[in-house]
Parts: structure tokens; C-alpha cells; sequence
DNA sequence: TTTAATGCAAAAGATTTGCAACATG
DNA sequence: CATGTTGCAAATCTTTTGCATTAAA
């Protein structure tokens, strides 16, 4: 699944845009790998964007592909899924609940709510395959990384 | 911050029914490891685990930790949060999204929904900070995986 | 006693870093 | 031309595995 031309188009531009504003140099390296991102809707990892972006230009290495990705995650061009960066966590609650979580240092804390536990999700999810748990992830900044330490 | 006496107690007795189900044993290691999961309320990674479980018991070795920790999530004993045992992924939709992952293969597809934008949430969490993006995941079995196959 | 689980040490994987060569602005 | 960026190789960090020993049922 790949994303329509026109709007990995407008990804590019909005991509030399911000790196302009920024001083960031606009190498080959760098364009051929958002573009990779911009046009793939299958949320590759690190690898695979590596793998994808050496079939046209044999010479990039991984490091470089690690290092751009961050840095286009830093500069808001790029998203990660869900606690990417982090390594697994484990939670013995087994209760259906949801997360708020801590943009800045990580604080994860479950809180409950029937209201989302029964939210309706859009018909075009059903097409998709049957659907299980749903979870809501709320990200923000805790009072403790606010400075509204209690 | 840690969980209530009481609940710990009635994950412990959980744990320990579905072990004998299973017939699965237990072990020294295995009842201090889910323990101390099932007394956290923060949600720690294995080596958060394994560094509070060795202070009880310094013998214990990483690797069991591992073990221990992903027995417990295949008997459904123990949750991971977000994408977990995966590496990071990347997305360079910066539109307002949710999404659909499935829990067999790992596909991932974004999809849309102003209901979902705008979610209440709960009094509770304004308590934990500051409010951002707020996400919802839906995990499910794809068409693909159901058999389903177009 | 039988079988499964542990600890160790080593292997495998994933990600990061120092540095000289190179390309961009 | 000056500076930031790359590729390489090595280092680091995380997670997994093989195997002899140990412990649970």
C-alpha cells in the first residue's frame, strides 16, 4: 500500500521546506529516504526503509538512515508508532483500560473510562479485519516535567 | 506508585490458577518475576524488572526475565503497551490519525474519523498533565490472517 | 524420578559513535 | 571554502540461544 503521488509530492515539499528553515542540508541521501517514508503507508521500521532506499542508491548505509530518521522525527516531519523508541514494557492489568503518557520522560500511567471503552469505531476499520481491543494512548506532558510538581 | 496490597494478591492467585492449568511451573523465579509486574504500576521494561526482582533475589538472571516475561504475555497473564516487541516504526502522515494493527502479522493501517479526534476524556486524566494528541489503537486480525483474503 | 526451568556464557541483533573523506550551501 | 553530513568499522546495548545443572511435580 503507497501513498498517492500527488500528496507524497506535497510531503516532499513541506520536508525542503522545513529543512530550509532549519539550515538542514538537503542532501541525496536525506531526500531519498523521507521519500521513502512519505510514500509507504506500511509504517516501515529502520530496515526496511534501509533496504527500500539502497535498491536506488546502493551506496547508503544504515547508520545514515538511523540518523535521518531521528532527526526527521525531531524536526516533526516524521511520526513514530505508539512508545516506538522505547523497549518493551510490561503491565500485569488486565482490566480494559487506556494510557496517558509522558512525551518528555516517559511517566506512563493506566486510567479507566466506560465512555472509550465503548467507543464506535468508523465502518471503514471494519473492512479491514476483525477487530479486538481498542485503546486509547493520550500523549502529554505529566505535572512533574511541567514543573507543577506537587 | 504501586498497586494495592489486595489486587497484587488477587493477580498473584490469578497467575498461579492458570500455571496449574497450563501445567506450568512454579518456579521461585517465575512467582517473584510476575510479582513484581503485577505490583508496578508503572509499567517497567525487563531490565527495570530484573534489576527490582534481583534486589529479592540476586541469583536471578536476565535471561530468565525474558523468558518469563513473554511466557506471561503468551498465557495472557501479562500486557505489553503500544507496538512493544517490535522495533520502531515510522510514518510521515502528519494528518490526525488512528490505527489498525494486526496482532498476527504486525500490519499496520491508519485510518480516519472526526468522532475519534474528538474524544472526552475523563476528568481523572487532566490530573496527569498537560493533554496532547490523544490515538487510538485498534488491535484485530487483518483479512489477510483471517483467511479473508480478497 | 521425570521433565521442565534456570544460569551461564556466548551468539545474534539492533542501534550508536568516532573519525576521515566528501558534498552542500 | 567552511561546515555539516556521510560511510565505514568498531563499539555498545539489548535480546536470544545452547547446554549442563538444578528444582518442581
Amino acid at each position: 500500500m503507497s501513498i498517492e503521488k500527488q500528496e507524497v509530492e506535497q510531503r516532499m515539499n513541506h520536508f525542503q521546506a522545513v529543512c530550509r528553515d532549519e539550515g538542514i542540508k538537503l542532501t541525496h541521501q536525506r531526500m531519498e529516504i523521507f521519500r521513502e517514508v512519505a510514500q509507504s503507508g506500511d509504517h516501515p521500521d529502520a530496515d526496511q526503509i534501509f533496504q527500500r532506499v539502497r535498491n536506488r542508491m546502493p551506496t547508503v548505509s544504515l547508520d545514515t538512515v538511523y540518523r535521518t530518521l531521528w532527526l526527521l522525527n525531531d524536526l516533526g516531519l516524521v511520526v513514530t508508532l505508539g512508545f516506538s523508541r522505547e523497549r518493551a514494557r510490561f503491565d500485569a492489568n488486565l482490566k480494559e483500560h487506556h494510557h496517558f503518557v509522558c512525551e518528555r520522560c516517559g511517566f506512563t500511567r493506566d486510567f479507566y473510562s466506560e465512555a472509550l471503552d465503548n467507543i464506535r469505531l468508523p465502518e471503514s476499520v471494519d473492512s479491514l479485519g476483525q477487530i479486538g481491543a481498542t485503546h486509547v494512548e493520550v500523549r502529554g506532558v505529566c505535572r512533574e516535567c511541567l514543573g507543577t510538581g506537587a
